[in-house]
DNA sequence: CCTGTTACCGAACACAGTGTTCTTCATTAT
DNA sequence: ATAATGAAGAACACTGTGTTCGGTAACAGG
């Protein structure tokens, strides 16, 4: 790839998380993003074909780091495997933290708006395996439960940053309704 | 007030929440609505001054109807007072319920919109005697965390409408970490 | 080098949606 | 009857998105 597009694509992400530190997704403007990229109109829509895919693309970076659980390989265990479900949180956890500046940005967006929806389904691969079997309700609610719990820790934590992955991560396991697969190991 | 007005103000209501049943909140234009209204664009800015005023002006009127706990005063008990949580919550499902079809367009809006903050404000009114001692865990995110887990409960019952107000009422309480001074009436 | 390709820029444009202004006409109350 | 009030319609300004243009600068490969 050209180097003038890697420093046009670089800028413009750039821009973008920093006016997201401000503002909310659907307040940042195109204009707003060029203007603080220093790059032309046309110069952007010639990487996104629009804000919506710009976020998108953005998006995706993004969450290839937050849920790779690879960081760990380097240490002792793959737990790649292992259903040590806090031990994943909190990593996780520790990944958003990098970036908890402008999560709400993204966060307070339409419910059905593209991050949520790539958000949530992420989260549901996540927890699928592990909600439990309470008689009587419906496990597609508890997922649904269980996943919007989390993104809301998460928008409720960018709120109060004095916590840390661990004290969230505990605040989370407490609150919502697990069975038995995980407290072990 | 003049006849001519209640008309106007009644026909943009009904357009509006005629629109809300297929479109979210913010896909609905004002042009959309006083077509189906079938008023004049004058019209519509003389009875509300932006399409978030009407948003803020509907939902006044639905939460006072949602929230007023005095249909069951023609009954035998008036429980404002009680802390019987459960019951309070089926009551308003139960009103909830015959505004399903339009609440989706409502609730998917952003996070901060004028609607959530206002419906989340009552909710908390409503949950914040009956947040539990869990030790370790702010208060403040436990009230977040259900009321929260209210609205996506909601919003959930939109998408799965075959459940009865009871049922829902149930899966409610049956997800969330509730202390000790509820299950009592 | 120098030559074609590729990315970039800036300005202008079309388009959609919000909210305003003005003139004219109809309804209502007294 | 008449004066006040509400409504209609069309035109307007404004903001934001996405497109199209001709011209310019950076990056190849021969």
């Amino acid at each position: 790839m050209d180097r003038r597009q890697r420093k046009s694509r670089q800028a413009i992400f750039s821009a973008f998380t920093q006016l997201l530190k401000k503002e909310s997704y659907s307040k940042v403007t195109v204009q707003q993003i060029i203007e603080l990229a220093d790059v032309g109109r046309t110069t952007f829509y010639a990487h996104f074909e629009t804000k919506d895919a710009l976020l998108q693309a953005f998006c995706a970076e993004l969450f290839e780091h937050v849920f790779s659980l690879d960081l760990y390989k380097e240490k002792t265990h793959d737990f790649s495997r292992e259903h040590d479900l806090p031990a994943k949180v909190t990593h996780i956890l520790y990944h958003l933290q990098e970036h908890i500046e402008y999560l709400p940005g993204i966060l307070s967006g339409e419910s059905d708006a593209p991050f949520m929806l790539f958000f949530k389904e992420r989260l549901s691969a996540l927890f699928s395996d592990s909600v439990p079997d309470l008689t009587g309700v419906p496990s597609d609610y508890l997922l649904n439960h269980i996943v919007c719990s989390f993104a809301e820790t998460v928008r409720w934590w960018a709120r109060n940053r004095q916590y840390s992955p661990e004290e969230i991560s505990r605040f989370f396991f407490e609150t919502i309704p697990l069975g038995t697969a995980h407290s072990k190991s």
